[in-house]
DNA sequence: AATAGCCTCAACCGCCTTGAT
DNA sequence: CATCAAGGCGGTTGAGGCTAT
């Protein structure tokens, strides 16, 4: 038997939406929340079909959605979130709050891997391509390249574990009284037979013996006299990009400020399930909580940042959240990122010509 | 001013995953 | 366990706007 379409496709309208759908549809929404998509049209009186309507609202009517153009924190977020993560878009707007993966990835699509192409650096891989950067990065790339493929493998296999025990979490917490939940949820089961929680107390470990790719992007700073990378993910840029950087800030004067850090809040609203697992953390009962949570998110943040989702994590150990395994980021991620954001940056149309 | 080519991005399509039965 | 409905995701398309000639 074929797939039934989602929709009756006949009579339903297709094409650009009118202001007139936009309203019905918000007007709907915000009163009855949206419900079944399903059912959601001929409820609001729309000639849509309800996957038509739920695009619609998450990536254009949603109130919490910003648009425009993006800052230069949110770019250099989202390449290093693409060499981690590769094509997965919903997981990179997990980490950029207000924006769509619809959005992020025609950003992508259209504006940074072009770039990055036009830099001799291949979009997919992120490694150079030809084995050549440019003058300032390629004598380094090789062994740079290396390690981030290294940081990619970490990352990759530590989400997958994530997603598994955030799903196996789930059945466990709707297989368990809320009571007992809240009676210790700083406590968990002394033990389990889940394979993914031993899988994740090794991989906690590992984190801090083998200096997993989590740790090796986390350089906790302070926020004094940081350019914007900086003020980002703690790496530092040398004098020579800072005047890029700064320029460049001047360009995006006034978004940006609007983006700085992710806020507990913002962090506890993320929609991926295994983000909310870890980062938000009310529930969870998993001791591993802290580290893993902060390995990822982690990067992102200054430390200031990671001070604020500390406080979060620590209610579910013992307080003290694991930043101490973070430490400071190894030398040559620092100047691979460096690299590519100070070539990123004399990309822009204000500054000089390509190098390639 | 006309038009061809390029660029952007909203929207669609089809596949995959998840949850209910 | 199998099946189905619904939602979610990533790839792709094409209309409209912009730029160059």
């Amino acid at each position: 038997m074929g797939r039934s379409p989602c929709c009756e496709k006949i009579g339903l309208k297709k094409g650009p939406w009118t202001p007139e759908e936009d309203e019905k549809l918000l007007a709907y929404i915000e009163e009855n929340g949206h419900g079944s998509w399903r059912a959601l049209p001929s409820k609001a009186g729309l000639q849509r079909c309800g996957k038509s309507c739920r695009l619609r609202w998450t990536n254009y009517l949603r109130p919490d959605i910003k648009r425009g153009k993006f800052s230069l924190q949110e770019e250099q977020t989202i390449i290093q979130l693409h060499a981690l993560l590769g094509n997965r878009w919903s997981a990179i707007a997990t980490h950029l709050p207000k924006r769509t993966d619809n959005e992020i990835k025609n950003y992508w699509n259209t504006h940074l891997k072009k770039r990055l192409a036009k830099m001799g650096i291949d979009p997919v891989t992120h490694k150079a391509i030809n084995g050549t950067l440019n003058s300032a990065a390629g004598d380094k790339s090789a062994k740079v390249t290396a390690s981030l493929s290294h940081m990619a493998q970490w990352e990759s296999a530590r989400l997958e574990a994530e997603a598994r025990l955030a799903r196996e979490s789930k059945m466990r917490t709707a297989a368990s009284t809320p009571s007992k939940l809240h009676a210790q949820p700083t406590n968990p089961p002394a033990s389990t037979s889940s394979p993914c929680f031993h899988m994740l107390h090794a991989w906690q470990g590992a984190k801090i013996d083998l200096e997993s790719p989590t740790s090796t992007l986390m350089f906790p700073g302070s926020n004094a006299g940081m350019l914007p990378f900086s003020r980002n993910t703690g790496l530092e840029l040398s004098e020579s990009n800072s005047a890029m950087w700064q320029q460049r800030s001047d360009e995006l004067e006034g978004e940006e400020s609007e983006w700085k850090f992710m806020s507990k809040q913002q962090l506890q609203g993320l929609g991926s399930e295994e983000t909310e697992h870890f980062i938000g953390c009310g529930e969870s009962w998993f001791p591993g909580t802290t580290s893993i949570g902060a390995g990822f998110t982690g990067m992102l943040f200054d430390g200031s940042n990671v001070h604020d989702t500390s406080e979060c994590w620590g209610e579910s150990s013992n307080g003290q959240a694991e930043q101490s395994s973070q430490v400071s980021g190894d030398e040559e991620s620092k100047n691979y990122w460096n690299g590519i954001f100070s070539m990123v940056n004399s990309e822009k149309p204000s500054q000089s010509p390509p190098l390639l």
